[in-house]
DNA sequence: GATTTCATGTAAGACGTTACATGATTCA
DNA sequence: TGAATCATGTAACGTCTTACATGAAATC
């Protein structure tokens, strides 16, 4: 059975906390969306052919005052598939999409004065991007759940990226310089 | 005209290049692959919505020996749209998706073994995608093409978000042992 | 009292990947 | 001489996002 990561994603949510697929959405945007974003319909969509695969049961749930609600989790085969993926070789190789250095790419379509506020604009987001880490970091340190360190682990991981961007910013304020300097030379 | 970074990433690159969809690729994989990575297929479908929208003009070229094939060229008005979309305000958040980092969330599930392999192959990855980068980054800085210090920038970049990854499998290593002693406790 | 948020989810379609096709050329 | 690569692309499918729907509760 080869399933995208995506659903490892969703079984170990599950493994973690049982929950509707809102609640689910809600738990992973509060931690693996950093690394590993899902959206809600995904969410629903990945329960749904899990439950399918039989590697997740659903129960439905009346509700009073609330809409009616399908309750997930994840069954033992559904475990023993996260171990079997996690205990796997190796590891998708990393994606990324950014923008930002899409628009530096093609810097010399624009103005250095556009340069300028975007190296800003990014200095601004990778800033807003690692208080909020170290805030989590903080949570995290707080309180002993199991996993903790593993999870502290990751956003640390995530913390060093930003610094790293945040670092990088400042370094190409000057390259920018230095380009337009040559460029007009 | 409200389109995909994907379409402004191809309109920029045909800006540099006019070229076939098999050439575009090519230059892609050389140069933006490592921050707005597109397959070939996507290229394709893209050149053909800009050509639907009068921003991309392409010629039929009939060849001897290799098949025929679409040369394409950014008309005004695609470099129009690309100026005008450099020059937008902010820029579309980053994306990642990280699967070793999903691993490492996930790891109380599996033996810390694993995760020690794990954490190996990790710092390996980036040893390799750093290397890969220096190189491109002592290559760029021989060829004094147009717009080359900025490309070198994002290279730059690449290079600082390997060695923060680089950094980052050391410190896991001794996290992940802490972690191992704490639970045995 | 009107607007926003919560708590559930669904539907449609855009985005992106993998596999396939094909004839010439180079490599082993 | 058989296998890989080059140089073109196409087809099919899977992933993911955006927008929509709905009634109760909270907020302003």
């Amino acid at each position: 059975m080869n399933l995208p990561t995506t659903s490892y994603v969703t079984l170990g949510l599950l493994a973690k906390h049982p929950g509707s697929g809102y609640d689910i959405s809600g738990f992973a945007e509060r931690t693996v969306a950093h690394f590993w974003p899902i959206s809600k319909s995904q969410l629903y969509a990945e329960l749904a052919r899990l439950e399918d695969l039989g590697l997740v049961a659903g129960t439905a749930v009346r509700q009073e005052r609330l809409p009616d609600k399908r309750v997930c989790e994840a069954t033992e085969s559904g475990l023993a598939s996260l171990r079997e993926w996690l205990a796997g070789p190796g590891f998708e190789r990393v994606r990324v999409k950014n923008a930002a250095l899409v628009k530096f790419f093609f810097g010399r379509f624009t103005t250095p004065e556009r340069l300028g506020v975007l190296i800003e604009e990014c200095r601004a987001e990778a800033e807003t991007r690692r208080s909020g880490l170290v805030a989590i970091a903080d949570r995290l340190a707080t309180q002993p759940t199991p996993g903790r360190l593993l999870a502290l682990a990751t956003v640390r991981y995530g913390i060093l990226q930003a610094e790293a961007a945040l670092a990088r910013t400042d370094e190409a304020g000057a390259l920018v310089q230095r380009a337009l300097a040559e460029e007009a030379a």
